[in-house]
RNA sequence: GGCUGGGUAGCUCAGUUGGUGAGAGCGCACGACUCAUAAUCGUGAGGUCGCGGGUUCGAAUCCCGCCCCAGCUACCA
C-alpha cells in the first residue's frame, strides 16, 4: 500500500481490576505487530492502549483493600498493566487512563453535546435488584424459587427473591440508530470483521435496539454527568470514549483530524460494545465511525475458553521467562488464525519454538554467519554471476514481501508470517543444495562460493526487516550482526528484498533462539 | 429455544464460484549431507473429509434431517 497514510490503531483498555493474562497480551501483541508493520511501511502510525478505571467493582475492591479507588487504580496500573506492556515489548505511542483529566473532560464534553442535541433523556430504569449481590440482575440470571419462595423468581446465587427497583437514569437514544447501523453494516461489509463476528452483530441489531441507560446514581466512582452531579456516567459509555479523548477530541482538532477514525482491535466478546454502541454514540455526535472493528478469537486452553473466572488464566510472564518475549509474540501470531479461536498448549509452544525459531530461523542465521566468518573473514563477499537458483531466492524474497504486506492489510497476521517463512525454508534449502562447504574446498569455485553466501546474507537481511515487527529483539541482533545500518525497525518493509549489504559481519553472541532444555512447561 | 461458528491424517489446521488420484506444518519411519543450535535437505507411511438421505455425469465443497462442541441471547466490566 502507499505510505504516509494515517494508521491509528487502538486496543481495548484494560479493566484495572482484571489480572493480566495471555488473552490481554494477545490483543496487545497483535495490535503492536500491525502498528510496527505500518510504521515500517512509512504510515503515520499511532498505537493507543490504556486502562479503564471506573465502575462499582473497582470502588468495592478498593474499599475492601482499605484504600481509595484512585489509589487502587494507580497501584494496579503501575504494578500490573504497564509492566505487562514491557514484558511483551509493546511499542505504544500513548497510554490513556480513564481517570486522567483529558479523558474526563472529553467525556463531559461529549455527554453535554449529546444532551444538548437531544440524544439523552431522563427515564426510569427498572430492574431486579438482589440485595445480597447488591446489584441488578438480568432475567436470565434468575431462577425459579423453591421452598418458601416457590413460585417467585430468585437470585441464582443467593436463592432469595429479588426486589423490583426503579432508578432514575439518563438514557441514550440508541434505538434511533438501529436503521443507520444496519445501513452501515450493509454498505461497509468490512466495518465489522471477521465475518463470523459481523454476522452476530447484524443479527443482534436486527432483533431491535433498546435505549441504553448511561448513568448511575447509586455510587459515585465515575465521571460526573455534567448537568446532574448526582449521576456518574456508565462505565462502558465512559470507557469507549477513550479512543477519541486520547487524540484530543474537542481540544486538539488538528491531532483529532489527523488520527481519527481508528482501526479497533478487540476480543470478540466485546464486539457488541464496539460495533453497536460505540458507532451509535459517534453517529449521535456527528463523528465518523471507526474505520474497522476487528474482533479476534479467544485462546483456548485445554479446549476451553481461557477466562478470568476459571483458573485457566496464564500470566504472560510465565511464558516469557522461559521463551522470551520474541517467542511469545511469534508463537501467538503464527499458531493462531487471526480472527478465529485458537488453542494454546505448552507443548505446541515448545515445539514451534524449537522447530521454527531455533532450528529454522535461528540456525539459518548461525550457519550463514559462521561460513562468512570462516571463508571470508567476516567480510560479506560481492555477488558474481548469478544462477537461476540465486535468482529464485531473490524472487521469493520479493514475493514474501508483497504477500505479507497484502496479508497484513487484511489483518491476516498468521498468513503474513507463513509467507515470510517461505523465505526461511527456501534459504535453508538453497544452502543445502549449493553446498558452500564443498565450494570452499576448491579455489576454482571461489566466485561461486562468494555469490552463494552473499545471496544467503541478503536473504537473511530481508528476513530481519520483514520479521522485525513480530520479533523485534532477535531481528535487531541479527541486523547488527549482518552489518546492517541503524535500527532494523526503521528500514522500510518494501526495501527488505532490496538490501544488498556488503559490510562486515560481527558474529552473534550466542544464538538467536537458544535451545531450551526440557521442563519447558512451567505449568503442567 | 433462537442466532453465529465449528466438527478434514496421531496433533494443530488449509481446502476459492462442486471436477484430474483430498493438502500443509508438526510428530513418526527411512535415506542424503556436515556449514550450522544433535541442526539442514529429500523420500515415505497415515484420513469411511461428524452421521443419514438427496441434487448431479461428478460433492469435503450445494439442499434436507440428525448428532456433537463452542459462543451470543444487551446495561459486571
Amino acid at each position: 500500500m502507499s505510505s504516509g497514510e494515517s494508521f491509528y490503531i487502538a486496543t481495548p483498555i484494560f479493566y484495572v481490576n482484571d489480572v493480566p493474562h495471555i488473552g490481554h497480551a494477545y490483543t496487545e501483541v497483535a495490535a503492536d505487530v500491525l502498528a510496527r508493520w505500518h510504521r515500517q511501511r512509512g504510515d503515520d502510525t499511532w498505537l493507543l492502549t490504556g486502562t479503564d478505571e471506573h465502575g462499582q467493582k473497582i470502588l468495592r475492591t478498593a474499599v475492601a483493600n482499605n484504600t481509595t479507588p484512585k489509589a487502587w487504580a494507580d497501584e494496579l496500573v503501575e504494578s500490573a498493566w504497564k509492566p505487562l506492556l514491557k514484558t511483551i515489548d509493546i511499542a505504544n505511542d500513548d497510554f490513556i487512563r480513564t481517570t486522567e483529566e483529558r479523558h474526563e473532560e472529553g467525556v463531559k464534553r461529549f455527554m453535554q453535546k449529546l444532551y444538548d442535541d437531544g440524544f439523552i433523556y431522563q427515564g426510569e430504569f427498572e430492574g431486579h435488584y438482589c440485595v445480597g449481590c447488591e446489584e441488578y440482575k438480568q432475567p436470565s440470571d434468575l431462577i425459579e424459587g423453591t421452598g418458601e419462595y416457590a413460585g417467585q423468581q430468585v437470585c441464582a446465587i443467593h436463592s432469595k427473591p429479588v426486589e423490583v427497583l426503579k432508578e432514575t437514569n439518563y438514557f441514550f437514544r440508541m434505538s434511533d440508530f438501529e436503521k443507520p447501523l444496519l445501513d452501515l453494516y450493509e454498505q461497509r461489509p468490512d466495518f465489522v470483521q471477521p465475518e463470523s463476528v459481523r454476522n452476530e452483530i447484524v443479527q443482534f441489531v436486527k432483533q431491535g435496539l433498546r435505549d441504553l441507560s448511561i448513568s448511575r446514581a447509586s455510587f459515585d466512582w465515575g465521571i460526573q454527568v455534567p448537568w446532574d452531579d448526582k449521576h456518574v456516567v456508565y462505565v462502558w459509555f465512559d470507557a469507549l470514549l477513550n479512543y477519541i479523548t486520547a487524540i484530543g477530541y474537542g481540544v486538539d482538532d488538528e491531532q483529532f483530524e489527523r488520527r481519527w477514525p481508528a482501526v479497533q482491535l478487540i476480543g470478540k466478546d466485546i464486539a457488541r460494545f464496539h460495533a453497536v454502541i460505540w458507532p451509535a454514540m459517534l453517529m449521535a455526535a456527528g463523528l465518523p465511525v471507526p474505520q474497522r472493528v476487528f474482533g479476534h478469537g479467544w485462546l483456548l486452553v485445554g479446549g476451553e475458553k481461557m477466562s478470568k473466572s476459571k483458573l485457566t488464566g496464564i500470566a504472560p510472564q510465565q511464558i516469557t521467562d522461559t521463551f522470551g518475549s520474541d517467542a511469545f509474540r511469534y508463537y501467538f501470531m503464527r499458531a493462531i488464525h487471526f480472527g478465529q479461536d485458537g488453542s494454546f498448549s505448552w507443548e505446541d509452544l515448545a515445539a514451534r519454538y524449537q522447530a521454527e525459531l531455533a532450528n529454522g530461523f535461528g540456525n539459518l542465521a548461525s550457519r550463514v554467519i559462521a561460513m562468512v566468518g570462516r571463508y571470508f573473514d567476516g567480510k560479506v563477499p560481492a555477488i558474481g554471476e548469478r544462477t537461476p537458483a540465486d535468482d529464485e531466492i531473490r524472487r521469493i524474497a520479493q514475493e514474501a514481501t508483497d504477500a505479507a504486506d497484502k496479508a497484513i492489510d487484511q489483518f491476516m497476521i498468521h498468513e503474513a508470517l507463513a509467507e515470510i517463512w517461505k523465505l526461511v525454508d527456501a534459504l535453508n534449502g538453497y544452502i543445502t543444495e549449493q553446498e558452500p562447504w564443498v565450494l570452499a574446498k576448491n579455489e576454482e569455485t571461489r566466485d561461486r562460493l562468494a555469490t552463494v553466501l552473499a545471496t544467503a546474507v541478503h536473504g537473511l537481511g530481508a528476513l530481519a526487516v520483514l520479521l522485525s515487527p513480530v520479533i523485534p529483539n532477535a531481528t535487531q541482533k541479527l541486523w547488527s550482526a549482518l552489518g546492517g545500518e541503524g535500527e532494523v525497525r526503521e528500514v522500510r518493509i518494501t526495501d527488505a528484498p532490496l538490501w544488498f549489504g556488503s559490510g562486515t559481519i560481527t558474529p552473534l553472541e550466542g544464538t538467536l533462539f537458544p535451545r531450551i532444555e526440557h521442563e519447558a512447561s512451567g505449568a503442567a
